[in-house]
DNA sequence: TATTTCTTGACAAAATTGCTCAGGAATAAT
DNA sequence: ATTATTCCTGAGCAATTTTGTCAAGAAATA
């Protein structure tokens, strides 16, 4: 699993993209300056949200960007794989080999995959909406218990 | 947040420990052949994890490490906190200045701190004797829906 | 005493992160 | 047409983190 900066970027431009008024285009510059955030660095972040069908931009002066989808359809997760990539917190490397151990087999594979899904679910189900209004405190659950 | 393979390798040693005979010491070449794990990584990583209080130690020939409490105390929360650190998914990197945004405060913050509860919850109750006994799979669950 | 095993700390190669920089291309206002 | 503005792209790079290695030692046992 992978969460840096450039992921947590990506969802603060959206955020910040998100809260303007619709169809309004916010610059890099804007986001820059709001969030205290190098403007190239955004400069790459915003490029590829864009290739990939986040948001549409406008060249030019008075240009900047728009959401290209609303914002209920947007999702944490997507934006997160889009910027970062596949999310698997990767199981034993060694899955050829050995991963035997005095098991036999790799009993921490399930737990590492089970992770992701857990996060997965998590941030599948939080919209950019749901930033927007505010309603993401409180959302976590316990795991289910070990069935008997 | 954090999760790399230090952090991996330590519940993988400390589940073939918990696989061997209880109260039958468990050497690091063992675990180091078993896994394919570099045995002086492993060194620094148990000695680690017997400072933490997971495990005792006893040195000379058939010398090994043994688990210090039973496996259904020990949870996977605390053996990746103990050796990767508190993971916090840090939100806004800067509170004290900015944080403001057009919105005129921090919406994400919520997200990461969620984010990281939910983490902390399923890892949290997760034992190492679930993993012995193969009892992960299946335990993630879908988050609360957001409050109307 | 010799061998085995854990213990500790320093160090280093490799990978990743978090950017900067240099140029370019499109658009709009003049 | 020219200029200013804005997005777009790729290269490169310093700092940090990761993932180890290595050396020296201490405790226990045979």
């Amino acid at each position: 699993m992978k969460l840096t900066t450039k992921g947590r970027y990506a969802v603060l431009a959206l955020t910040e993209i998100a809260l303007s008024e619709s169809d309004k285009l916010v610059k890099i510059s804007q986001i820059s300056e709001a969030q205290n955030i190098s403007s190239t660095y955004l400069e790459q972040i915003l490029s590829n949200l864009k290739n990939k069908g986040f948001v549409e931009s406008v060249r030019g002066p008075n240009g900047g960007y728009k959401l290209a989808l609303k914002p209920e359809e947007i999702k944490m997760a997507e934006i997160i794989e889009a910027i970062e990539g596949k999310m698997e917190p990767k199981g034993c490397h060694n899955k050829d080999v050995s991963c035997t151990g005095i098991s036999g087999r790799c009993l921490n594979h399930d737990l590492w995959d089970e992770l992701g899904k857990q996060i997965e679910l998590f941030l599948g189900h939080i919209s950019l909406q749901d930033i927007v209004e505010g309603k993401v405190l409180g959302r976590s659950r316990i795991p289910l218990s070990a069935l008997d």
